[in-house]
DNA sequence: TTGACATGTTATCAGTCGATAACTACCTTG
DNA sequence: CAAGGTAGTTATCGACTGATAACATGTCAA
């Protein structure tokens, strides 16, 4: 029989991955804490007990997420450290629409101090080292960073990524132009 | 003495504008309609009938910052229709943080069918705005709604705009990259 | 003036939420 | 086995929210 009780570590992670699934759906406020809960299958006032407080499990959530991100990043640098290899990296991370779409509420959730404060870290971390991975300057860098925020909003309105909605003109369009820096030969070469 | 009562159309502009503000705060979920009655002066239930329920609010509010940024690149594109006009009419947006704020919770919360679908067609019909002004290219207008995007994020983070938080290293050089395309001559030059 | 419509309010409710308190069950160590 | 710490639960609460219903007030045309 498989072990019934978790220690606090293990069941802080599995709620941290539940919260990623939850608050990336609803944002900060349309999440309650039983949502999480009940996707990790713990009651909810545990889950209170555990993080402190909705706030503190929210900031865990992000923190997770641009963690993730940022080990995404440096395996991409192990293999080739330029800015095309962390490009192709992100992309692939739109397949975990989770991570960014919960990102996407944290910024814009950042009238908070405390979650401003925790969110704008992450960016800042994720900056520096995307710099310091690839050697680019601030404006390419920015450039970058530019092209992953229009991915990450595209992803979160369901235009790109799995499950993505009907595509418009105007998506297509979009989409088709993405990464034509990366150079894929013409189709049918 | 001034009027005291004003027609339906005069008090729903005047919501726009209230739910723009209390909603670029916290979002949709955790703005309550009382918080934008209470914004415009009048009671909740008013607004309630008035909209007929708090998505649509939400949604109009959506609606109306989207409309305020075709308009001000409308403005632009008859000074010069570029891509560089637009985008210093753009830089020019960042004071007004609470449409760009807005619209980002509009981004995150596209989870839900319908707003989804009204931030979508709002998406959509400003790329085909900023096309049809300058003349770029899918990979040109992809290029400035990706800047757009980034300079978006960082005014919600409160890293761009008014009443920016205390600047650290990072923020600097993000913003100080911003618009070298544009050419400022270099200072002391 | 009067009546009818449009503007707006107060009262109220059923549901939801985050958090606390108190209790229970498990597991390890001596 | 006994005991104490760790993991987890149920019960409960006060506050808040969106929405409805009923009522009140201002405005304009005939």
């Amino acid at each position: 029989m498989t072990r019934t009780r978790l220690t606090a570590a293990e069941r802080g992670e599995q709620l941290v991955a539940a919260a990623v699934k939850a608050f990336a759906v609803s944002g900060y406020t349309g999440t309650s804490t039983d949502d999480v809960a009940r996707l990790a299958g713990v009651s909810q006032p545990y889950v209170i007990r555990l993080f402190g407080g909705k706030q503190r499990l929210f900031i865990a959530a992000v923190e997770h997420a641009a963690a993730r991100i940022e080990q995404v990043f440096r395996d991409a640098a192990e293999r080739s450290p330029d800015l095309d290899s962390l490009g192709q990296a992100y992309d692939e991370l739109l397949a975990e629409r989770d991570l960014l779409t919960l990102l996407l509420h944290g910024f814009a959730a950042s009238a908070d101090p405390t979650i401003g404060g925790a969110v704008r870290e992450c960016f800042g971390r994720i900056y520096r080292l995307v710099r310091e991975l690839t050697g680019a300057d601030a404006e390419e860098a920015r450039d970058f960073l530019a092209s992953g925020m229009l991915l990450t909003v595209l992803a979160s309105m369901q235009v790109l990524g799995p499950g993505a909605v009907p595509p418009e003109p105007w998506m297509a369009e979009l989409a088709g132009s993405i990464h034509k820096s990366c150079a894929e030969p013409e189709p049918g070469g």
